[in-house]
Order: C-alpha cells, then sequence, then structure tokens
DNA sequence: ATTTAAATGTGTAAATAATACACATTATTA
DNA sequence: TAATAATGTGTATTATTTACACATTTAAAT
C-alpha cells in the first residue's frame, strides 16, 4: 500500500476547529457533504478514502467530506470540498442520497449530502495527500468510520443501476480502446463476467462505436481493433430517455 | 374547490417564529423537510399542497414543510410533519433528493430534503386543514411557491420511474378490486394509456393476483372479476429485486 | 321485451431482445 | 517452429414486447 506524502496539517486542524464550534453547538444541525469518488483502473473498480480526523475512528478509512458554508449552494460545496481534498477538477458529481440520522457523528449533529462520482484514475491526478488519500479497492472497503459504509454501498447500488440504464464509461475510456476495455469497464462496475460475443453484439447495435480501423500495439496477444465513442450520437439519444442526466 | 375547516393559527405563527430566528442567522445553515404525497383518487392522480405561508409567495401553493429538530432523525422529521400538517400517520415516506441552492428560500438559508409517498386518497383523512391544505390534480400543478414546482417535478419522475421498476400500488386500491382499477393507477402514475390484453397479460404472469370468484356490482356495464393481491408472494419476489425497497 | 351502450374477456402472430454456445485467426513469446 | 493468449465471428433458442378484433355480459333506455 502506498504512503501518502507529507500531509499540511493547518488546514486539516482548521477544518476540525470550525467543525468544532458548528457542530456542538446544540441548537442547530450542521450540514456536511461527502463525496464518494469511484476510479475505474485497468480493470479494478476504487473508490478515494482518507484517514479519518477523529480520534474515535483512529486509523478508519473515511469519505471525502467537509462542512457546507452558509451561503453556498449545496453543490457547489460538493465541488469546492472535492476540490479541496483532492485537487479534483471537472469532475461531474451527482447527489445521491441525505444521511440524517441524529446520532450519526459523534461530535455532534451532522447531517451530510452524499455525491458521487466515476473516473478514470489514470486520467486524474491527485493533488493533495492530506490524511493519506489514496484509492482503495472496493472489493476490500470496509467498516469506514462514521456511516460512510452505509453511505458507501448506497452510492455503489446507484452507480451499478445507473451503468444499466445508460451507457455511461464514454470518459473513462482511452480516446481509442478496444471492446476488451470497454467490457473490462462493466464488469468492474457491476462485477460480474459477462459473454464477449453478446456484449459486442449489444455495443455495436446501440450504434455508439466508430471504428478506427487501428489495431492495439504492444499486447503480449493478438491485437484488437480500436474504436472511439460517436459522442454526437449518444448525446442525440440521450434526450430522448426518460430519467435525469449523468 | 373546498374551503378549508376553521384553522388553528397559533401553531403556524410559532412555526414561523422558528424559522425567522433559525434562517435569519446568518452563520449557519437550517435544515427543512418537504413531503410530497401522492394521492391515488378514483382514476387521478393528485398531490397535496397547502398555502404558502411567506407574504412573498401569497396566495401561491407549496408543499408541506416545517425545520427539522436539532436533535431529531432525519427520517423522523419527515413522518412529524406529515402528521402534524395532514394528522396522516401510517404513511411510508421514502427519500428522494435534497434542494440546496443558496437563495431558494427568501427568509434565509435553509436546505430542503424532500421527501414522497403515494396513497389512496379514499383511505386517509385529513385531519388538519390549516393553510387551505387540499388535494390537487397534478396536471394543474403548476407555479408553487420557492423551489417546489421543481421540487415536484423531481418527485413525479421518480414515482413514474420506480412504479415501473416494481409493482407497486398493492395498498392504493380497495381489497377487493378489478383489473380495471389497477390499469387505472398504472395510468394515472404514468400518464399513458395502455393495451388492456397486454397490461392483463403482464399481470397474470406476474402472478400476483388472487381470483376471488367474485365480480363488481352496480357498475353501469358488465362488471369485471374481482382480485385480491397476493402479498406472500410479492415479498418472496421482492427480496429477489436489488434495489431500495418502497 | 327489445335494443343500445359500454364495458369485460379472450388469443395469436410478429417483432424484438436476451441468452447460450464453439472454432478459426492473429500476433507475441519461448 | 510451436505454444500461448487473446481476438473475431454467427446462429439457434428462448423469452419478452407489441399490435390487434370480436364475441360476451350487464345495465339502461326505449
Amino acid at each position: 500500500m502506498i504512503t501518502g506524502e507529507k500531509t499540511t496539517p493547518a488546514k486539516n486542524i482548521k477544518t476540525l476547529q470550525v467543525i468544532q464550534s458548528e457542530v456542538e453547538n446544540k441548537n442547530h444541525i450542521a450540514l456536511s457533504v461527502d463525496c464518494v469518488i469511484f476510479g475505474f483502473d485497468e480493470a479494478k473498480l476504487e473508490v478515494l478514502l482518507i484517514r479519518s480526523d477523529l480520534k474515535k475512528y483512529a486509523g478508519k478509512w473515511s469519505l471525502l467530506g467537509d462542512l457546507v458554508f452558509p451561503s453556498e449552494d449545496l453543490d457547489a460545496a460538493a465541488y469546492r470540498i472535492l476540490k479541496q481534498r483532492t485537487g479534483l477538477s471537472d469532475v461531474y458529481l451527482e447527489q445521491v442520497s441525505t444521511f440524517g440520522t441524529a446520532n450519526r457523528h459523534p461530535a455532534g449533529r451532522v447531517v451530510t449530502v452524499a455525491y458521487c462520482s466515476l473516473i478514470n484514475v489514470q486520467h486524474h491526478k491527485l493533488n493533495i495527500l492530506d490524511n493519506e488519500l489514496h484509492w482503495h479497492d472496493i472489493k476490500k472497503v470496509t467498516d469506514l468510520a462514521f456511516d460512510h459504509q452505509q453511505i458507501f454501498d448506497t452510492c455503489l447500488k446507484q452507480l451499478q443501476k445507473r451503468v444499466q440504464e445508460h451507457p455511461l464509461g464514454f470518459n473513462l475510456l482511452p480516446k481509442k480502446f478496444s471492446l476488451r476495455d470497454l467490457q473490462n469497464l462493466y464488469e468492474a462496475i457491476l462485477d460480474i463476467k459477462m459473454d464477449r460475443r453478446n456484449f459486442r453484439k449489444k455495443f455495436f447495435t446501440m450504434d455508439f462505436l466508430i471504428d478506427l480501423n487501428e489495431m492495439e500495439q504492444d499486447v503480449p496477444h493478438r491485437p484488437g481493433k480500436l474504436y472511439k465513442f460517436n459522442f454526437e450520437k449518444y448525446e442525440k439519444q440521450k434526450k430522448k430517455w426518460i430519467g435525469i442526466d449523468f
């Protein structure tokens, strides 16, 4: 496991002070955001976690979260917090659910709104490495701090549902990719194995792939054909589908 | 349109005072819940609305909402507020989404969590009729107070999605119902017409209906057969389906 | 009593989508 | 040159969805 770079404790302390004053006031509710950032890497699905700030959860991993500012749009807070904790911008965040059990945070009353995203680990550099920010294989994620295990489970379920409703993953692969790459993506997210022939058939009939007439390079076996996504066709099609965009 | 019974303004005034003090404090965020209660009545889908308390939205309709108490579970707040404003209990509420634009509430910073439900209008008596609490045909709902139109639209979409994933409506019909009743329910929620034969076929193959060998009474046409739901079979089946319960 | 109106009840063919399944081909590596 | 490890391809089967028309039953009207 990778050891994080040197942390910048000053920021964390400040954050904790804010939490203290906000959260220990029994007369109102503090509002936070937690980001569940899923990352696709090679053929694995991972999630971004940091070490918990709190003594109670010392040693445990937790999601990327912080308090919402009083005059800040909720969505804006999610983007700010993600940026602050990871350096990531250019990442689309989607609200998933709000968790508001009264005793979910040991320091006081904090209701949290969970946001989720899915990115390609190779395409995004983490610039901030406080609190041992790392990617974790989702299959090894257990026993997170706070109620973060529940939040994580909820977000993973939602992601799996989404990927079956819409052909996601357009931004998760290199510009040129093989059908094997694409299938790996789906198999990693859904945690299932698929039939190669049926998978290909399905994607070809959807007609979102453009054949580049190029082949993979430097693979230790017969190289596959390379494709790119037909974004234009996808966008047109998307408008016909009912439901919320992703 | 029905005129509400005598209101009990004391409660509303108190609520408003709480909102004032909570919301006008620029140093923190107030948290509220809004309930979108859909009602099925005869063959129409309706929603419960009240007149807005605020001068800014005088005359406009709004959802059933109020502030969450500092030490109250979020879900519990939703049930309390529904009970408080309508007298309804025994109604299952499902969280839909959280709305947190900074300027969504004119009195100050209020983030609201939307909850939604679907009940049979005939099965539930509204005991509290403050602020002209009424059922409104969903097709005539426009221009609600605050961002309530957006919240309403989001909840309606979610309801329509849900009803296509799971056979809802088990509690929305009389114990004995005809297939026409059932089809009316689906057509009202989804706002579409369906083919009668295919609809029947679908429900029979799902095998959730028990033939009661009884006929409708007092209908001005050929009476249909009556059925009841096979709750046991439904519950067994439900466990196999992925996703959140409803 | 007869007719009319308005619904119920029923089956089949066609189209579409989902699934299961096996072998020849191509490039790399040993 | 042989072995390895993938890619690329097609068809039959099954299940699901859709489209569609006519005889039947009751109540209400004449």
